[in-house]
RNA sequence: CGCGGGAUGGAGCAGUCCGGUAGCUCGUCAGGCUCAUAACCUGAAGGUCGUUGGUUCAAAUCCAACUCCCGCAACCA
């Protein structure tokens, strides 16, 4: 595998995406399912585009909230991690996440990375014991000064967010996270490791009004991974959890995977923990003498539509698996990808994605390869058109399908402008629907029938190339269709689908069978109430 | 002075970081086609890009001020 020479094979180039790690104190929702579905997008793509990609999910399952809930219904904080991060776990298998590793952070060896930076961490002289005091919200696990604080009803004081506090005192370890205010400046302010760059002013700001020192570790509750020679400690759950990028690849142990995926192509993460992913995460990976991940992006959320955040008390909480088996896991996938751009809020509808789906997948997409493969089967008894030559609007249908395959998708899809590297691809989907208009075979079938088996035969081709290009989304349903095409798994890739497969292919007597609507056409649910 | 998001043709959204013919989907209207999933194609109407002021040869895009809408309860990306 490893190519012994110095020439980089460009096949073997490693890429390292992560999502966050879901705090699984709540069954899962359509924000994880978000997450999920936007980070196997962008692995399968890279993958697609032959790159050996590395792609780690999970769940985070220590602190207070869930050694907390898991007292409240009388068993074990282990018993209650083990069910919840199932769910979790049932939830990317059915949304056909491709994870390489699904890691939870009560795993043996996560423990043992966690202690491990932790020891780096100490003996770069950046730990100290102390005593800490003050305003500490359980809800929020963090403590709030003063002056945040806001009166409640009855005189109860509330953090910013209005949830209790508790004066609370104790003993901690601290993390000297002043002493990495510079770099962390400097690595903050280089655009392209903390995006969107909204997200990336909002830290530099947070720096600039200075940094003070981080409490790591908890005495208070013993749910989490236990401190290096202060047993009574647990680790703060954002140590232990970000450590997780690193449990993956073998940390600390100088494994083949650490050399080869660190530092993190992508972490991808939720607007709201771009703190942590971007000031304490580099810091604690700078004290332990790490390099830094190359990019955080920090997704918007996911609302309901008109803009209202889902809640219970609304009921507009969906499962997303109820949504998957409604509509489709593909139909989910693409809705989301298509709809929301990555680094903004964005909402979603049954009716919304009943739209998209019929009028995108089902009419644009899944009916061009219906009429187009359909035809071929019924008046060609499936065997594939010959090719008499190409005219000038052959040509161009190829050259845009070409553009939109080999430059418009791929170098959207690498900004993660994942919205628009779809949009060009509906537009080449569109452009074979106006192509097969324009030379209407059904006409050359009796003026003809040479020129209709070159018309079908560009169509054949466009189509294969729009199959594999939109794979990385809607994996599941391409491949049946790139099945059904005949088109060898070694050619599904940017590159591969590009090369002279089809005369091969057409000579080999490969007989296409007749298709069924790859999307049918949905209809809005009428029972709404769940 | 709490934090943050948003305001672009009828609806939903890109574009704003790196100023230079305002783009997409749906809807509407008028044609075409009839191979196909009541699908497809063509054309048209429809926007002074929230307001005001500034910078500039040029602003949706940069700067300043302002108005309005939304989220910050549980769950939580």
């Amino acid at each position: 595998m490893a190519q012994p020479d110095n020439a980089p094979d460009p096949a073997q180039d490693p890429y390292y995406i992560t999502t966050a790690i879901f705090y699984p104190n709540g069954r899962p929702h359509i924000g994880h399912a978000y997450e999920a579905i936007a980070a196997d997008v962008i692995a399968r793509f890279q993958r697609l585009r032959g790159r050996r990609v590395r792609f780690q999910t999970g769940t985070d399952e220590h602190g207070l909230k869930m050694a907390r809930k898991a007292e409240e219904q009388g068993r074990t904080a282990r018993e209650l991690a083990d069910e919840m991060s199932g769910y979790f776990r049932d939830m990317c298998d059915a949304l056909n996440i491709s994870y390489d590793r699904f890691i939870r952070t009560v795993e043996d060896d996560h423990h043992r990375a966690s202690q491990a930076i932790w020891k780096r961490m100490d003996a770069a002289g950046d730990l100290y014991l102390d005593r800490y005091e003050g305003w500490y919200s359980v809800r929020d696990e963090a403590y709030y000064d003063e002056s945040e604080l806001k009166e409640g009803e009855g005189g109860q004081k509330l953090s910013p967010q209005d949830t209790p506090v508790e004066w609370t005192v104790e003993e901690s370890w601290f993390f000297r996270l002043s002493k990495y205010q510079e770099p962390l400046l400097e690595w903050l302010k280089t655009p392209g490791n903390v995006e969107p760059a909204s997200r990336r002013n909002e830290m530099i700001a947070f720096v600039e009004q200075g940094l003070r020192d981080l409490s790591v570790s908890r005495t208070s509750f013993n749910w989490g991974v236990k401190v290096p020679g202060s047993d009574n400690h647990v680790m703060y759950v954002w140590v232990d959890a970000l450590t997780n990028y690193l449990t993956g690849l073998g940390y600390p142990d100088e494994t083949e995977d650490m050399r080869d995926f660190w530092p993190a192509d992508l972490h991808l993460i939720g607007k709201d923990i771009v703190r942590f992913h971007t000031i304490y995460w580099p810091a604690f990976l700078m004290s332990a003498d790490l390099p830094l991940p190359k990019q955080v992006f920090g997704h918007g959320f996911l609302l309901a539509r008109g803009g209202e955040k889902m809640s219970k008390s609304l009921g507009n909480v969906v499962d997303p698996l109820e949504l998957a088996e409604t509509f489709g896991v593909d139909t989910l996938r693409y809705f989301l990808m298509r709809e929301v751009a990555l680094g903004k809020d964005g909402s979603y509808s049954p009716e919304a994605i009943v739209e998209r789906s019929n009028g995108e997948l089902g009419n644009a997409f899944g009916n061009l390869a219906q009429r187009t493969l359909g035809f071929i089967a019924k008046n060609l008894d499936g065997n594939l058109p010959e090719i008499f030559g190409h005219t000038e609007s052959d040509t161009a249908l190829f050259a845009a399908v070409d553009k939109a395959i080999s430059e418009d998708i791929p170098q959207r899809f690498e900004e993660l402008a994942l919205q628009q590297g779809l949009e060009a691809w509906l537009q080449a989907v569109f452009a074979c629907n106006a192509y097969i208009d324009a030379e209407a075979p059904w006409a050359l079938r009796k003026t003809d029938p040479e020129r209709m088996h070159s018309v079908l035969a560009t169509l054949y081709i466009t189509i294969a190339q729009l199959a594999v290009a939109i794979q990385p989304v809607i994996p599941e349903r391409a491949g049946k269709l790139l099945d059904l095409m005949g088109i060898d798994p070694s050619l599904r890739t940017y590159e591969g689908i590009r090369s002279h497969w089809y005369s091969p292919l057409a000579e080999s007597g490969f007989a296409l069978n007749k298709p069924t609507p790859l999307f049918p056409r949905l209809e809005l649910p009428e029972d709404e109430a769940a």
